[in-house]
DNA sequence: TAGTCCCGCCACATG
DNA sequence: CATGTGGCGGGACTA
């Protein structure tokens, strides 16, 4: 094993964080022959581990995860001060490709925490402005045709797209969006937002309404790209659907809006819906947030979990229609959430190494108590609170890098060998 | 093996 | 035409 996060901008100081961390000198950059296949080992030479070659530590593909990436641009920004953010500056800053930065401003836009200024130029607007948008989505979902996903699962013959994005701007969007058809290139006329239809952003929005404008908690990838397609699609679409969505599920694990779990009643891995609480949460040891901050939230009874009833198949979808507007999602799930599971692989997968707190659970989530209800937008937004952040964060920057430090030396006592 | 999802080519949008 | 965006899907990595 080698440092987690090594060049994990989170584990330095937030000052370093400036210079920019170039991962490259760890991992190397893959190349692309020309014949467009890229060689991805990572080598230093052209010896070449096989695929296998696992021993490679110094490549984690865990370590490049858009939802890493996406905690620590939140690290990065999402502090007082900022109101502008840089493509160039953030992708430098966290070493990263420009392209992926896209990735994760696309939906963080969607959800209203940035918003796209001007040419490689963003406003940061923050956690605050989550609820206000989910409110939108809420509304929006309500109201358009989105509820017909729930009515009638299996087939649809005209699609349509539902959407339509922030402010309610067009009634109904109409005509457009039918071609949805293969191959079928289409007329011209208004094709230009076919674009638009897929981006990133709005499947964003549309997963997301999934949850608030239903009685759904837990919804598989695989349920959330058949709902969000009109179905009945081939595999090949499907796949890249869901393949989307793993990119956006993992960056609105790190901004913990949802989580991964299981659907209950079969295996498959499915994700809940946390909803907004307050805190943006980098996932840092509860413990250090707790005593960070006054400690304040108490474990709840845990129990079993979830509730909830599947979305899709069979009536579950048929009777709740889309009222939506409250119905305590709330309630019974809510407090184990932030406890209870976790401890087990890191949530969301990440590693914090050494960092695993000395409970050995990861946490998401300390947030505040207001955590738990979580769903009532209307609540949502008066429960927004100015961030203690700063503070924290500092304190827990000093702890990680304690807790580096001495784990580090302690592990290239043990093999000298490793550098890197 | 099934589930994830990184990576970067390249088409399209804009400047 | 150059640069900015970002859809897309091959296939590497993981559990």
């Amino acid at each position: 094993m080698f440092p987690p996060n090594f060049w994990n901008p989170i584990f330095l100081n937030p000052s370093q964080i400036n210079q920019s961390i170039n991962p490259s000198t760890l991992v190397k950059k893959n190349v692309r022959s020309a014949a467009g296949k890229t060689n991805m080992e990572l080598s230093s030479s052209s010896s070449m581990p096989g695929p296998s070659s696992s021993l490679h530590h110094s490549y984690s593909r865990k370590q490049k995860s858009l939802g890493l990436l996406c905690t620590n641009f939140l690290a990065l920004y999402n502090r007082h001060g900022i109101e502008t953010i840089g493509l160039d500056d953030a992708s430098s800053k966290l070493g990263v490709e420009r392209r992926r930065i896209y990735d994760i401003v696309n939906v963080l836009e969607s959800v209203g925490v940035l918003t796209r200024r001007a040419k490689n130029q963003y406003t940061w607007k923050g956690f605050a402005a989550i609820p206000a948008a989910l409110k939108e989505l809420q509304e929006e979902g309500a109201k358009d045709t989105f509820h017909r996903f729930y009515i009638n699962e299996n087939v649809k013959g005209s699609d349509d797209e539902d959407d339509e994005e922030e402010s309610s701007s067009q009634p109904l969007s109409s005509s457009q969006t039918d071609t949805s058809k293969p191959a079928s290139s289409l007329p011209d006329s208004s094709k230009i937002d076919n674009r638009r239809e897929k981006s990133l952003g709005l499947l964003t929005q549309n997963f997301i309404k999934l949850f608030i404008c239903s009685q759904a908690t837990i919804i598989s990838l695989d349920e959330a790209a058949k709902l969000l397609l009109g179905d009945a699609h081939n595999t090949s679409i499907m796949r890249t659907k869901v393949r989307r969505l793993y990119d956006i599920a993992n960056v609105l694990s790190s901004m913990n809006l949802i989580e991964k779990t299981h659907t209950l009643d079969s295996r498959k891995p499915a994700f809940k819906w946390l909803g907004y609480n307050g805190e943006p949460t980098f996932t840092l040891s509860s413990d250090l947030m707790m005593q960070a901050e006054s400690k304040k939230r108490v474990f709840g009874t845990d129990l079993s979990n979830v509730s909830v009833k599947r979305s899709k198949t069979h009536e579950s979808a048929t009777e709740r229609s889309l009222k939506m507007k409250h119905h305590a999602i709330a309630e019974s799930s809510y407090n184990r959430i932030f406890d209870a599971h976790e401890s087990r692989h890191g949530s969301r997968g990440y590693e914090f190494g050494p960092f695993a707190p000395a409970t050995g659970t990861y946490p998401t989530a300390p947030l505040e108590d207001s955590s738990k209800r979580a769903f009532d937008v209307e609540n949502l937004v008066s429960d927004y609170r100015p961030s203690y952040q700063n503070q924290v964060l500092k304190d827990l920057f000093g702890h990680y890098m304690d807790a580096w430090k001495s784990w580090y030396s302690e592990v290239t006592q043990k093999n000298p060998s490793q550098h890197h």
